[in-house]
DNA sequence: ATGGGCGTTGCATTATTTGCAATGACCCGG
DNA sequence: CCGGGTCATTGCAAATAATGCAACGCCCAT
C-alpha cells in the first residue's frame, strides 16, 4: 500500500539474519544504493535500526523497549472480555476470567449465566486456589520445582468430599491438567457446582490468564458441561492469539468460529 | 531522510503506550485520517501491527519476534548470560546487564534476585543514566571532551537526596569511576536500593558493557554489598576475557550467527 | 427512522522519493 | 609513496508515489 514503508520495513527482517552494510541491504531490497541509505537513516533516527563501528548495520534496541513496553500496556481484560461475552452468549453459563498475583489465583472479570440460578464469586476476590479450574492452569504452568514448593505451602480446606485433599494429589492434579491443557473443577468448591478451564497464553507460550465456564448441576449435568470443552479451549485459543498479536485474519468482523 | 517512513515509525511508540483506533493515530501523527489508514495498513502487512476486534490498532507479533532476535545479535548477551547467572547463583541479588547505545543506557539483560524483595526494572528501557552504576560506568569510558558534552547535555532528576546533582557532579563522578575501574550507585535512584557494578571490555580495552549487583536496604546493608565488589569485578574480568577472545570476526563477509 | 461517528475508497494534485552520476573517504597492494 | 578499487555520501532533475479531499457505506445510539 505504500511502497517506501514497505521497503523500509523489509530491511528489519532481513537485519534480524545479522548485520548488513549498505549495499547488502541495497542489493537485497533491489534498490539503488543511495536510496537504502535514505531509508536506513530513518530507521535509523527512530532507533530501529543501529550502525556499529563497522559501519554496518544491525536491529537496534529500541525495537526491544518497544516491545517491553506494549507488553507491559497489555490488558488480559480488555482483550478478553468480547470473547467471554460471546462464549457467554453462545452457552448461557457463567465464564470467569482469572491470573495470577502474588501468590493468588484472582478473577478479574466475569460475565454471569443467564440462568437464574448463579453461582458465587466476586472479581478481585481470591479464588478456591487448591480447587478451582483457573488455579490449576494457572499453577500448571509453572516450572516443577516451583510447583511442588506451592503445593506444600498450600493449606487444603475440604471444601466438599471432593476437594483436593493434600499438595500429593494437587502436584499429581497439576501435572494432569499441564499434559492435558485443559482443568476441570467438578463439585471440589461447591459440591453443586462444576466448571471446565483453558488457558490463554501469550506470545511466549507462557500462561497469562486462564479462563473457565461454571454451572451448577441442576441447570446441566458434569457430562453435557464438559461437552462445553471444545468450546471453551477454541474460545481460550482465539484470546491467545490476539494477546499476543498475531494478527490471522483480515475478513469482515463476522465471528467465525461459530457452532 | 524519508518523510514517510518517518510518519509510520512514529506510530509505533504512539501504539507503545496503548491500543488507539485510527482517529486517534491521525490526530497524534497530524496527518490526514487516510494517509494514516494507509500507514497503518502497511504496518498490519508487516505484522508490526496488529488489529484488534474493536478494530483498534496496537503492536503486532512481528514486533516481539523482531526484537527478540535483535537482542540475541546483541553477543556480549550470549557470553555473559551464564557469569550472570552464577554470580546470581553465589550472592542471590538482582544482576543487570547493559549496553550503551544511541546516547542511551539500556538493561540488556537481568537476573532477578532470589530474595523476595526485588527491585524494579525492566530489560530494554533506558536506565536512570545520572545516577546507575552502569551508566557511570559505561560513560566513564568516553573520551574527556565527550563525557563533559554528554554531561552537559543531561537532566539530572533529583530522584532522592543522593542522586547526582547536576552536571559537574557527574563528571567528577564519571573521573572517579574511570580511575577506580568500578562503580556504585548507593540509593541515588531508589531510596532503599543499592548497587555495585563493573566494566565489561573488549580485545582492545574499551567498554563494551556493564554489569551490577542491586539490592535493597533492608536484605544487605551498604557495607555488606560493596563486599561483594571482588566478586563482581571478577566476573566482569572473566566476561571481558572470554569476550575478548572470541572476538576476532570481522571483515571477510557474511559469517553466520552461531546459536 | 435518523443523525453522527468511524473506517474506507477513487481521484487529481503535488510533494516526495528515486536513480543517476559525481565526490570524497578509506583500504590494500604495488 | 602512489594508484586502483570499494564503499558511503550528496545534489539534482525526472517521475513516481504519497497526500488530502470529498463522497460513500456501515454501525450504533438517540
Amino acid at each position: 500500500m505504500s511502497q517506501t514503508v514497505d521497503r523500509a520495513l523489509s530491511i528489519l527482517p532481513l537485519l534480524a539474519q545479522g548485520p548488513a552494510d549498505l549495499g547488502q541491504v541495497a542489493d537485497r531490497l533491489g534498490v539503488h544504493k543511495s536510496t537504502a541509505l535514505r531509508l536506513l537513516r530513518t530507521l535509523h533516527e527512530h532507533g530501529l535500526v543501529h550502525r556499529q563501528q563497522d559501519q554496518r548495520y544491525r536491529l537496534g534496541a529500541r525495537l526491544f523497549a518497544l516491545a517491553q513496553e506494549a507488553v507491559e500496556n497489555l490488558d488480559v481484560r480488555d482483550i478478553a472480555h468480547p470473547y467471554l461475552k460471546e462464549l457467554n452468549a453462545e452457552c448461557g453459563h457463567t465464564v470467569h476470567l482469572a491470573v495470577r498475583e502474588e501468590g493468588e489465583v484472582l478473577y478479574i472479570d466475569k460475565v454471569e449465566s443467564r440462568y437464574p440460578v448463579r453461582m458465587y464469586s466476586r472479581i478481585g476476590k481470591p479464588v478456591a486456589i487448591t480447587v478451582a479450574a483457573v488455579a490449576k492452569l494457572l499453577l500448571a504452568d509453572l516450572p516443577e520445582g516451583e510447583r511442588r514448593e506451592i503445593a506444600e505451602k498450600l493449606e487444603y480446606p475440604q471444601y466438599t468430599a471432593r476437594s483436593t485433599p493434600n499438595a500429593a494429589a494437587f502436584v499429581r492434579e497439576l501435572a494432569l491438567v499441564r499434559e492435558q491443557g485443559w482443568a476441570t473443577d467438578l463439585g471440589g468448591h461447591e459440591e453443586s457446582i462444576n466448571c471446565v478451564g483453558a488457558p490463554i497464553r501469550g506470545a511466549d507460550g507462557k500462561v497469562v490468564a486462564a479462563m473457565s465456564v461454571s454451572a451448577p448441576n441442576v441447570v446441566v449435568t458434569r457430562e453435557e458441561l464438559l461437552t462445553l470443552l471444545p468450546l471453551v479451549r477454541r474460545t481460550a485459543e482465539a484470546i491467545s492469539r490476539e494477546y499476543s498479536g498475531h494478527s490471522g485474519d483480515s475478513g469482515a468482523g463476522d465471528v467465525p468460529h461459530h457452532a
